[in-house]
DNA sequence: GACCAGGTCCTTG
DNA sequence: CAAGGACATGGT
């Protein structure tokens, strides 16, 4: 693997951690994160939590209840994410997998990762962000997700974006551990998010020296 | 009103 | 394979 993207990468994880210690991310059950991963595809998590809290209250948010609904009533309550309606397709797309292939997301916990990668990456709307998203969140496994903030971050560290580099890279200089990863992708959106435009970076903590 | 948000898929050149 | 467009609502 590149050295130098190596010891960049290392350095970004470093600062980021004395930075912001440690910090909750992506809460709830498997099923939920399941959910959010297809709903927060190009849109604020702000907006998905409503979406969520509108499925639970309607008794929508588990992948069984998604796939014995209605379309429309998924629909209604998923609006305020955006492409409400690719999404409640990719919602029914993704609940009738977990159902007909496993029974449920309980069972899916014994299967290989790379196996159930493979499988949630042939379900139509899901890529390789929401399925790493499933895998490290949803389902505690070291897939580390790559999404536009780590583009973003590593663009501006002069780190070669290409997706299967940067995800290699991180996963080779983190431990190995479903734990870590999920800490440095919440820090990398965290930081992004404040201080990384889709231009530029307004302020810079990752430029300091040594490395 | 313009621009952007934790993507993915489909169509063109 | 790269580039462009579609999907759609909500916040700044």
């Amino acid at each position: 693997m590149s050295g130098s993207s190596s010891s960049e990468c290392a350095g970004i994880i470093r600062r980021l951690q004395d930075k912001y210690g440690e910090i909750p991310w992506w809460p709830g059950d498997t099923d939920e994160v399941l959910i959010g991963a297809i709903l927060t595809q190009q849109t604020r998590w702000e907006n998905v939590t409503r979406a969520l809290d509108l499925l639970k209250a309607g008794g929508l948010c588990s992948i069984p209840a998604i796939f014995y609904a209605d379309t429309p009533d998924i629909e209604n309550a998923i609006r305020c994410t955006g492409f409400y309606r690719v999404k409640a397709r990719r919602l029914r797309a993704l609940a009738t997998f977990v159902m007909t292939r496993y029974g449920g997301t309980r069972a899916m916990e014994g299967v290989p990762t790379h196996s159930l990668r493979e499988g949630l990456l042939s379900v139509p709307g899901i890529g390789e962000e929401t399925a790493d998203s499933i895998l490290c969140y949803g389902f505690n496994r070291a897939s580390f997700v790559i999404d536009a903030y780590t583009h973003r971050i590593c663009r501006c560290r002069g780190i070669p974006e290409e997706r299967g580099h940067l995800k290699a890279v991180f996963e080779e200089v983190l431990p190995r551990e479903p734990g870590a990863y999920r800490q440095t992708h919440a820090h990398i959106v965290e930081y992004a998010k404040e201080f990384c435009g889709k231009k530029r970076c307004s302020k810079c903590i990752l430029m300091s020296s040594d490395g």
